[in-house]
DNA sequence: GTAGAGCTTCCAGCCAACTGGAAGGTCAAG
DNA sequence: CTTGACCTTCCAGTTGGCTGGAAGCTCTAC
């Protein structure tokens, strides 16, 4: 298949998939002839492994490395194991952090239901009434 | 105060202070004779409210729109509890996106711990490439 | 045989949220 | 009077992930 029928698949732009390409995130196809790029199924796949592993948060660079493992049939084990493990340590710590974050929020929400705009006098203190920063303070705010 | 002074007592360097001015998250602040900027007191505490939104992961933009409602005299908290709950909703999205690659990743990592090292000569496929990341990419339903 | 869509490469620019640095003005102390 | 900290503006660069556009080749249809 052709990088646009690909894209219509996925729903992932063309420039996209070669930026993806040129990052090492999906392996150089096969070319046609005339130099086309030209896809297997295999390339649905993956793609929406890296755009589910987006969706999660996972930056390009940690979404290459858990593909480089799978990708490595016959890698040195050890090294394979550790890769493996520092990823599931990321995922684990950033799962931490967006909990400790929704339970700041979760407060944010039962306060604001509890409030009466009436009360608000400068800065809603919807937020600046809130408690409980610490434990989202200890881990950056990110997006 | 002066802007250091600022800094100081808001742990928020001068560099970020200017840079929230000219993003419209300040307000231009009286200029000494000589053109030094000179805070009241308020601007501590807008400055903490920045933090602190930016802390539950709110984006300047979206800190910037709740600020303007203040600033035009309504209450704030509308906005507020609606930026806090569409965050909520995000965070708990990005949560269970995270939980089913971690799921994954420990599918990894237990194919890997499984391995003997010594039979890694030149053969050690802890992963099977696409197979195992479709079950991550199709859905939720994790290993 | 020509129009138009689709493909190629490469280079530039954008967003967020800063951060660094140059070039210069101000101010209190020694 | 000079040193050095602190202030001013403006412009550039950073990181991550695209996204746009130019210049040019290819394929399909009419």
């Amino acid at each position: 298949m052709k990088i646009g029928e690909l894209a219509e698949h996925t729903t992932v732009p063309t420039k996209t998939i070669r930026f993806w390409e040129s990052e090492g995130l999906l392996p150089e196809p096969e070319r046609t002839a005339s130099g086309y790029r030209n896809y297997d199924d295999t390339a649905v796949d993956r793609i929406g492994f890296i755009r589910q592993a987006q969706t999660a948060g996972l930056t390009l660079t940690q979404i290459r490395q858990i593909l480089d493992v799978a990708d490595d049939g016959n890698p040195p084990c050890e090294h394979v194991a550790v890769a493996v493990s520092d990823r599931l340590a990321e995922v684990d710590a950033r799962i931490k952090e967006l909990q400790a974050m929704r339970r700041h929020l979760r407060s944010l929400a039962e306060r604001a239901d509890a409030q009466d705009p009436a009360d608000c006098e400068g800065f809603c203190s919807i937020i600046t009434g809130a408690s409980s920063m610490s434990e989202v303070a200890a881990g950056k705010a990110g997006a």
